[in-house]
DNA sequence: TGTACATCAGTGAACGCGCGTTCACTGATGTAC
DNA sequence: TGTACATCAGTGAACGCGCGTTCACTGATGTAC
């Protein structure tokens, strides 16, 4: 047995574990995988706490706490929560990007391209709930470091779709303007059912379902506009 | 002069101060009158806190400070901030309703609906900024109360909203899912319009005429979608 | 392989500080006569 | 109108508490020979 305690755990997390033999309560390991491990504990602590409140209330104490070591031990891993929090936010825009490459892959079968984006965002965020909740709240809220940083990547995703929008053979011909119209609304309208998801229960397989159906039919409306669209405002 | 000082002030809050000859400085009316007063400095003071600040984070003795009374004085008038933040809360909604209100009554004068309703708008997020900021960020973040009274009433709106649209010509076959659907698409992009708007500096005229286009033609998008979709779905 | 020394992640005590909350008070306002 | 008493919004001192941060320490791990 081991003094520490364990308090929380956040299985979603998928951050790559060094390779080898050690178990999570035994020793195990060099010095420096040993800090890489309590680092990690850090990391995971918080991201458990704020599945219950802002990132702007998290202390120090609470998250050593949470981690199960001594406060002083935070300042050898980080200077302060923020540099922690940007860590988080990092983090889950490398998950967010995942998500977008694998929407992107299953983008080769066309005709259900809108199915099988929902699809891939609704199984990316239930798998990483955590993470989408620490960008859909901290995206407005508390500290202005991380809002920004969540902002920018989110602007970046918007040009991206637009740039993809820009190939298909019905948009091709349309200006900037618009293109980059048409790619907000969409990522609005994900990022509502995002947050739809993030608010259900994520065992209510009946809300997700409903969820599922209305997302599509608004990407699905939004594309039946996109016909008419210039006969209609030129 | 008067001993206190008053660091800080709302202007956009709109709450109507009772009548008489009173100054804001000066001593002044019933004792009643000058208790309502204190609790105003108070809803004032912890407002603007609020604007860069999330709900989660702020304290009885930063709002006494802001306000300029002594920290005990808050408790005459709310148990908690929590109790504060609710009549906050309710005050933001209050100036959505009537914004809502307005826009009902431009509706009358049809065809140019799409650029009425987000004139009213933009009028109403400019002129109340602090109220709209609260709705935005505390609809995900930090306290649970504040978040669950505020996605209540927004899911009411996407209701009234759905059942005006099933009074509209094209739209009056429809099922209720789909008003719905189109409700929450159209709640969806007027949110995250506001949320542009907040974003931008109040001043910013060029800013707030890029948001208002983008808006409409989102807007219009959607309508376009809407002759098309039965056809299409069924 | 064995020994002596260096490194450094994590500890725990200590600090000063601002917090929320309580409480007896004060003095202006309100009320009864 | 004047007087005596009641009310109560706001005060300021006091409390215990948890916070962020510092610092000398310890003992396992790493390295040089």
């Amino acid at each position: 047995m081991d003094g520490r305690t364990r308090k929380g755990s956040s299985p979603g997390r998928s951050r790559s574990r060094g390779g080898g033999a050690q178990r999570d309560v035994a020793p195990g390991g060099s010095r420096e995988e040993r800090k890489r491990q309590t680092r990690e504990r850090l990391l995971d602590a918080a991201m458990t706490l704020l599945e219950d409140q802002a990132f702007s209330s998290l202390g120090i104490r609470e998250i050593t706490r949470e981690a199960g070591v001594a406060p002083s031990a935070f300042y050898r891993h980080f200077d302060s929560v923020e540099e922690l929090g940007l860590v988080l936010v990092e983090d889950a825009f490398r998950t967010l990007r995942q998500m977008l490459t694998a929407a992107r892959t299953d983008m080769a079968n066309w005709k259900s391209v809108i199915s099988g984006s929902v699809d891939t965002l609704v199984r990316h965020v239930q798998a990483n709930r955590p993470q989408f909740r620490l960008i859909a709240r901290e995206r407005f809220s508390g500290n202005a470091v991380l809002r920004h940083v969540i902002r920018r990547e989110i602007e970046l995703f918007a040009s991206e779709l637009a740039t993809d929008l820009a190939r298909l053979p019905h948009l091709n011909a349309w200006s900037t303007e618009d293109l980059q119209m048409v790619a907000s609304l969409m990522v609005g309208t994900v990022a509502s059912t995002a947050e739809d998801l993030l608010d259900a229960s994520p065992d209510d397989a009946q809300a997700e379902a409903e969820i599922r159906r209305r997302a599509e039919k608004q990407l699905r409306l939004i594309s039946l506009g996109v016909p008419s669209w210039r006969s209609a405002s030129r």
